[in-house]
DNA sequence: AACTCGTGGCG
DNA sequence: TCGCCAAGAGT
């Protein structure tokens, strides 16, 4: 059998029972789980998914949301920009499309926090459509069960989307699951560290067993560092700002980073994305 | 094109 | 312990 023919017949018997996978979960389900799963594990996301749908399950009931609402619900998943996205995607989908989140690619890359993966996520999981869909998942097992590679190496958007449209066949509904398929395959066995080669379905095809697993030599992405990073310091002064009630002194952040030139440019940084705002009484809170 | 933007779990 | 990693997007 061909490697989608193997992924197919793998997903539909041991997919994962995700809750934004279920039948009745609509396109702006599915648009809310990738905006949560930028970059964020799973697990974190379930609850947060669950809750969210329950409070704003249509674009409109989102978009009339107020932000710090918004910001709260969103709660510790990391990158609080991508919620204010969200939310303004929202408003743009109620506005212009009739509160319908679009099918097509380019319409959605059109909406704040939209990029070519979820785009083409939304079009391929919301709405059963053919569309190639490339993540880090995908790119690594194209990587090792196509080429041979042990590992992905930087990503070239061209060459990717042109591996993977060459995988999928001509019907919408096959290749919708096969491009969840490939995504399941590298979340839970064709993993970065440790892939679980002997589970795996497509083994009996992959070049980069046929070749004995050669280890990969080329050039690794920089992880990137956290700690005394802008990035630690916004998240400290965003988790005062969202677990304080109302407005907080400036002495409630004052004590969430003792050094105060990093701390004021970073107060100053949420400011201007809007993550924060200042009252006139000098105080500060999440925006309105 | 390189850099920034959160958070937490795991080996 | 701590480096590595997790369904990217915007600039």
């Amino acid at each position: 059998m061909s490697l989608p023919a193997l992924v197919l017949d793998w997903y539909r018997a041991s997919a994962r029972d995700l809750p934004w996978r279920r039948p009745e979960t609509t396109p702006w389900g599915v648009m809310v789980s990738e905006f949560m799963l930028q970059q964020t594990p799973v697990a974190r996301v379930e609850p947060v998914w669950t809750a969210w749908m329950d409070r704003w399950p249509v674009p409109s009931a989102l978009a009339a949301a107020p932000r710090a609402d918004v910001l709260r619900a969103w709660g510790k998943l990391g990158y609080p920009r991508r919620a204010l996205r969200l939310h303004e995607a929202a408003a743009e989908i109620a506005r212009a499309h009739g509160d319908v989140v679009p099918s097509d690619v380019n319409a959605l890359e059109a909406l704040p926090g939209i990029g070519s993966y979820t785009a083409r996520a939304i079009a391929a999981f919301g709405y059963g459509r053919r569309c190639p869909v490339v993540d880090t998942n995908v790119r690594r097992v194209v990587a090792r069960a196509v080429h041979g590679r042990g590992d992905a190496g930087p990503a070239r958007t061209t060459a990717d989307l042109a591996d993977v449209d060459a995988l999928l066949p001509g019907d919408d509904a096959s290749a919708a699951v096969i491009s969840a398929g490939l995504m399941e395959l590298g979340a839970v066995v064709c993993i970065a560290r440790g892939p679980r080669c002997s589970a795996c379905p497509v083994r009996s095809v992959c070049a980069w067993q046929a070749a004995g697993r050669p280890e990969y030599s080329g050039p690794r992405k920089p992880v990137q560092a956290f700690a005394g990073t802008d990035r630690q310091v916004r998240g400290r002064l965003l988790d005062v700002l969202r677990d304080a009630p109302g407005p907080v002194e400036r002495a409630a952040l004052d004590a969430a980073w003792s050094d105060a030139a990093q701390r004021d440019r970073c107060l100053h940084s949420l400011l201007v994305d809007g993550l924060a705002e200042q009252h006139d009484d000098g105080r500060f809170a999440l925006p309105a």
